[in-house]
DNA sequence: TCATTTTCTGGAATCAATCAAGTTACTGAG
DNA sequence: CTCAGTAACTTGATTGATTCCAGAAAATGA
């Protein structure tokens, strides 16, 4: 997990100031992968005692341009977060409790997948969602 | 273009009642499919002269769990429906204007995909999504 | 024709996210 | 270290998409 200074290294790196809300959003999503905005909302505030629910909508925002974070959306679900970026993975949704979990791609670079039909667009990434049943889940329907 | 008798037969071997705004929204969305709620909702006032929100977002959600319509939300997109269903086929997203084609799914069966760690999921399906830049959009954006 | 049950109506409410004006804080130059 | 400039944050208000809800209307089968 990296620290505060290694947050700050990224923030400069990418142009963007270093600030408190900043480095708290980058902790909080690097410490909860597929995290949605309310709850990283929640983990900002424990951790900095105040902060705007607005700045964390625009760090988030701000972070997403940047490269520094992923923005995640699977279908039903709100916007979530995740830290774990340029490598095109997908990942893998519990259709009853949500549970998202990371699923490495294998070709690792974009797009992974080629269309039988592209209809003339320029393709520059293949969104992978694979949808089932988590274990928890899985064990609790077979009872 | 199927007929509204045909949409009667769908409704009934749904064993879901036959009513007008239901075929209604049927004949919309195979009219316009990945139509987003908001223009179904103004082709079915169109064909019906008035109809609530609320019937539209009952009947959408009704045909959906019946298996007549199939729900997609992009990411970023609000969700649109589409009358083709059954075939596990794909979608290609333009990144700046938004529109949606259909992809044939080279496999046709879920999960067309084996995911690389499924995590000890069950994994009933494979959702992809090609995302890159239209033909229209990509002459605008060389010009 | 009628009873039953589903569906529709007409708002109200909720939720996730954005908008906006003013204040605060970060940065680089001196 | 100070200061000017500008980006970021604060504090609500607002928006758009969707759901909730009580009561009325309509579809269905007997």
């Amino acid at each position: 997990m990296p620290t505060a200074s290694d947050f700050q290294r990224m923030l400069r790196e990418a142009s963007l100031r270093v600030t408190s809300p900043r480095i708290a959003v980058l902790s909080a999503v690097h410490a909860h992968p597929h995290a949605d905005t309310d709850s990283i909302l929640g983990v900002v505030r424990a951790d900095l005692g105040a902060v705007s629910h607005q700045a964390v909508y625009d760090v988030l925002r701000a972070l997403t341009a940047a490269g520094l974070l992923r923005r995640i959306e699977p279908q039903g679900s709100v916007a979530r977060y995740e830290a774990r970026v340029g490598d095109n993975h997908h990942h893998v949704v519990c259709r009853s409790c949500g549970v998202i979990a990371d699923v490495d791609c294998a070709v690792g670079l974009t797009p992974c997948l080629t269309a039988s039909d592209d209809h003339g667009f320029t393709i520059d990434e293949a969104e992978v969602i694979y949808w089932g049943t988590c274990p928890g889940c899985t064990t609790a329907t077979s009872l």
